[in-house]
DNA sequence: GGAAAAAGGTTAAGCGCTTAACTATAGATT
DNA sequence: AATCTATAGTTAAGCGCTTAACCTTTTTCC
């Protein structure tokens, strides 16, 4: 591989010249910038990484992080949105993105995580980061290594969607529809900081209706389909006369309309049934779930704005994103009283 | 941040010496080595990894890449379990995971990326390389950097998955089911090249079942769910006889399901559906569909154990990994002649 | 016309680590 | 006793790049 030492030989000038000219420091006559750029082409000299990050301090390589925990976040399309919002980012502004998963032992990140963290190795870190029982983004942010996180662990600088505003939405909806016996499928609070928000929607928006939102019959699953049909199962058993479920992420919603299929309740007719994420499977599943979007991607996009931001000397200011309530085939008005769900 | 030196002056030995001890290299007392790895722990060195690598000519980074072609890779499950495949390897080896997703720019992948490559940056690649318009691995090759290809442009290493038996399980299997008019749904040759082997696999089966395969009707997608329902409804014009529908992969299919559904055709009394990939969303479904799954999980462990043995200086085979039809409940035998579709 | 400032370039000192080459001592071998 | 070898460490030369400090020539300005 050739060096800068033989490019400044070829163009015959000083290696300094040579790397000045590469980065675009101005007091250089056309005739050097272009004997240099000619010589860089004739013997293909591409810049070592290594050696430039160790000189200069920096490696143009930011970590997007998140811990592996509960039913696989590789499994989640939502994460994969996240990441492809990153990815666009940093490849239009040259920078290469690093993958890790650190797992979390004795409720701390795995010991591998944190070198990487104090290695020198990463400019900056994104997190996703609203697993209460472990942050990763704390040592990076206690290494005062640039960092932003989406979710909730506490950050100065953070994206976050307004999971409040989303869970407002979605029971406003189901109301407006005229459901009043309404069953939850949450997950425990203790799992992800979102839920407690999207509860807190949900409860808003009950009471805006005048409706007790503790008296609504609640299950809690763990974000899985497979629990979200058990959750089904045993809300519409404890309580049979329910007309909408609100499910707070999709692939419960999946389970809890698989569980319908199976009791051949009929959705939306018999069975209102709202999820939340808009994976993308909520689109092409039949029937079509209605769901909150949260713009998994532009949650990546702009925390890679914000990190690269803050990795060029700018303040950004953190950002709560809107959601959007995506009105598709699960979700209809209440049946008819005369509409009984055997004769339905 | 403390470096080598900071350690070995407060153990009192020589930086050499605790270079050493931290590689392992054998020579020293323990009384040394005791005191050396005191001094690490006291101080909290971590070592600077951007030096190791110029010094070493390791960077303990690889890197996955696929191109960033046709609808969206990354919206693809199969990607995911396959980087989750490689995340899993490179975590128990302590090695780090970079991604990037190289533009196409007339036929060559994108300066930036070419870039990398030569940047000593990475000490090899996993490519995920099937679109034959085009190659990210060639560059690679090219510059004689280990690699290892998960698909078909050539490369010394690889892993496959058995395309041709995949093609050939699902014919079969329609085929037993006693169906004959069956549609395929596939995807020009020219955008992935598992596709030729998977139609090959087709033919063959169903050459053994006497069957000339070039009369079966056949449209062609682009892989993504729209197509699907797309071809589906071509198909289902020209030959309101079909019973079957063969799809060269799973999200194909469900669009294929999907307007079955709208044509109020019921799957699989009416028509049997097969898909390819085995994605999550194919299990969830309603019916859940029955289709071949090829292991993407293990393709990317595979990947990055072979990657990490070439690093390591040994001389792995390349892999061919079998393939499994997963029958579920959108395959059923064919009709019985009564049952004719309005009356199903 | 002379001083200051700008333009155009070079020298050389690191960045923090690895490792080849070397020194020195203790025990084993002949 | 002399030689060899294994053990236990040190010295110092890079790896390829950036950048502060410095030098020289040209331009600008009063």
């Amino acid at each position: 591989m050739p060096t800068l030492e033989d490019v400044a030989r070829r163009a015959g000038v000083s290696t300094a010249t040579v790397s000045k000219v590469l980065s675009n420091t101005p007091y250089f006559s056309e005739r050097t910038r272009a004997k240099v750029l000619q010589a860089v082409k004739e013997i293909g000299y591409v810049p070592n990484l290594a050696a430039r990050a160790l000189s200069s301090g920096k490696t143009q390589i930011i970590a997007f992080v998140f811990p592996y925990v509960y039913d696989a976040l590789f499994a989640d399309p939502f994460v994969l949105l996240i990441l492809e919002g990153i990815e666009s980012e940093c490849h239009q502004r040259g920078y290469n993105l690093l993958l890790s998963t650190p797992r979390i032992v004795s409720g701390q990140p795995d010991e591998h995580y944190l070198q990487l963290v104090q290695s020198g190795y990463i400019d900056g870190f994104i997190a996703l980061d609203s697993v209460p029982s472990a942050s990763v983004v704390e040592p990076v942010f206690a290494h005062g290594i640039p960092s932003v996180t989406i979710g909730y662990h506490p950050n100065t600088f953070f994206v976050r969607a307004d999971d409040c505003a989303g869970g407002f939405q979605a029971m406003d909806h189901v109301l407006k529809l005229g459901h009043r016996r309404i069953g939850v499928i949450s997950v425990n609070e203790s799992l992800h900081f979102s839920i407690s928000q999207r509860l807190a929607g949900l409860r808003a928006a009950a009471e805006a209706y005048g409706l007790d939102f503790d008296t609504l019959p609640m299950a809690e699953g763990d974000f899985s389909t497979a629990s979200g049909a058990a959750c089904a199962a045993e809300l519409l058993s404890r309580h049979p006369d329910l007309t909408a479920l609100v499910c707070l992420n999709d692939r419960m919603a999946i389970g809890a309309l698989q569980q319908l299929h199976v009791r051949a309740i009929r959705v939306p007719d018999q069975m209102t049934v709202i999820g939340y994420d808009d994976i993308p499977t909520a689109a092409i599943i039949v029937p079509p779930l209605t769901t909150v979007n949260q713009q998994a991607f532009r949650q990546g996009q702009e925390a890679a704005r914000m990190l690269l931001d803050i990795l060029n000397g700018r303040s950004p200011q953190p950002i709560t994103l809107p959601v959007e309530l995506v009105v598709r085939g699960s979700s209809a008005p209440v049946p008819a009283p005369g509409l009984t769900r055997k004769g339905g």
